[in-house]
DNA sequence: GAAATGTTTTGATGCAGATCAAACGAACTT
DNA sequence: AAGTTCGTTTGATCTGCATCAAAACATTTC
């Protein structure tokens, strides 16, 4: 993965030798927000959710999928972590002690110029996501979404939704009863759902609805 | 300040020879969303505003006061910033071409370390400002804000705010309109407004209402 | 295959905050 | 000092989304 590729090998071997593989069933909550950040998390199969709890009420933050990390900047902090986690699917996850991961980070450059580029890409979406929430209506951000998961998964008019819609709707920012009423809307501009399909009769209808944004939109640059 | 302070001198001197001190009047725009991360702008005076537009909207995602800097992310990744920035004041900014500033963290370990604590906590802090916005009602986040200001300022029982209330309604997350209403809301917790000045007739009461979370409103941990 | 459990959809209602409009107030101009 | 400009406040209305309730579907369990 692209996080370790420039290690250096000894320093590879010590992060692996202090790491674990473990494997979580469907719904494990994995780290606690206001818990010290003791491990780094690397998603290696499956799917997490981060979310943030207050007050009562909760919000998701964003997902993790393979291979993807968490949390990196609260363990080169050494602080708490700012985000819970849970696991939406049967997932494995590869967990090194913080403390190594420091050290590791101290002693090799290479490792370290690989973790500027992690943080400052992680920050970047998270500044793009954002933007989705505050600069879009619930319908737009379906839309977007839709075209991407079309772009992602080939150019077929069929998009499936590959995970529960309760849980798009947590990713989309909104209730599952308002991701059903946006798909409402959407109708009007071509799209059509089915189970866990969607049907995209115009792919050219549902871009100017949904205003594509690069800056929004395109994610790992 | 902390970014420089374990740099080598020779990569310091490097950095400041290409750099350059400009003072811009209030109301300008330092930077464009959408445009190449050409330099890192540190702020040595005044205070700027971080924000984002799309579709005729416009989203403040945060302010930068001295010493801080943006967009130290687009620069290190090499790319279009993703937030506007204009002054809110008049300001003295220390700009350093992107180019140098990659060069100066391949070539330091120091400098590189410095970066990506800051990185680090740049991206903590957006997260918590994310959990604020989407955790917290206005008046809510106003009582927060009205405290952490108390706290800053010095323990009296009045707070001074230091900027137009427009702009503090936009920090705030809200319209101006807005603002004023939960400030009539706080009214009920021992708050009155005169102008540009708080009274807080208890601390403990608008503290109970805010519900500080050290998780949200900490910053620089 | 019937019952039980969980998910999605639809409908009705409520609320926080945005928007629009106008009044008010403070600071600056001449 | 009167007038102009700009920021703030107040009131009325609108809107998007959440919430609550119940029906319609799907999936799992026995």
């Amino acid at each position: 993965m692209r996080l370790f590729r420039d290690c250096r090998d000894d320093v590879f071997d010590s992060l692996m030798q202090a790491a674990f593989l473990q494997r979580f069933p469907r719904g494990v909550e994995l780290i606690r927000e206001s818990e010290p950040a003791d491990m780094l998390h690397i998603i290696v199969e499956g799917l997490v959710q981060m979310f943030a709890s207050h007050g009562g009420r909760e919000t998701t933050i964003g997902f993790v999928r393979p291979l993807g990390t968490f949390i990196l900047a609260a363990v080169l902090r050494d602080q708490v972590y700012l985000q819970s986690a849970r696991t939406l699917e049967r997932s494995r996850v590869l967990m090194i002690p913080a403390e190594r991961v420091r050290s590791a980070m101290a002693a090799d450059s290479g490792f370290m110029s690989a973790i500027v580029g992690e943080l400052a890409m992680g920050y970047r979406n998270t500044v793009k996501e954002l933007k989705n929430q505050k600069l879009r209506s619930g319908p737009e951000r379906l839309a977007n979404w839709i075209l991407r998961a079309q772009r992602f998964q080939g150019k077929s008019d069929r998009v499936a939704i590959e995970m529960e819609k309760r849980v798009l709707a947590a990713r989309l920012g909104m209730t599952p009863e308002n991701l059903s009423r946006a798909f409402n809307v959407l109708k009007a501009y071509g799209i059509t759902v089915q189970g866990a399909e969607i049907r995209v009769d115009s792919r050219d209808r549902l871009a100017a609805y949904a205003k594509i944004n690069p800056l929004i939109d395109d994610f790992t640059t």
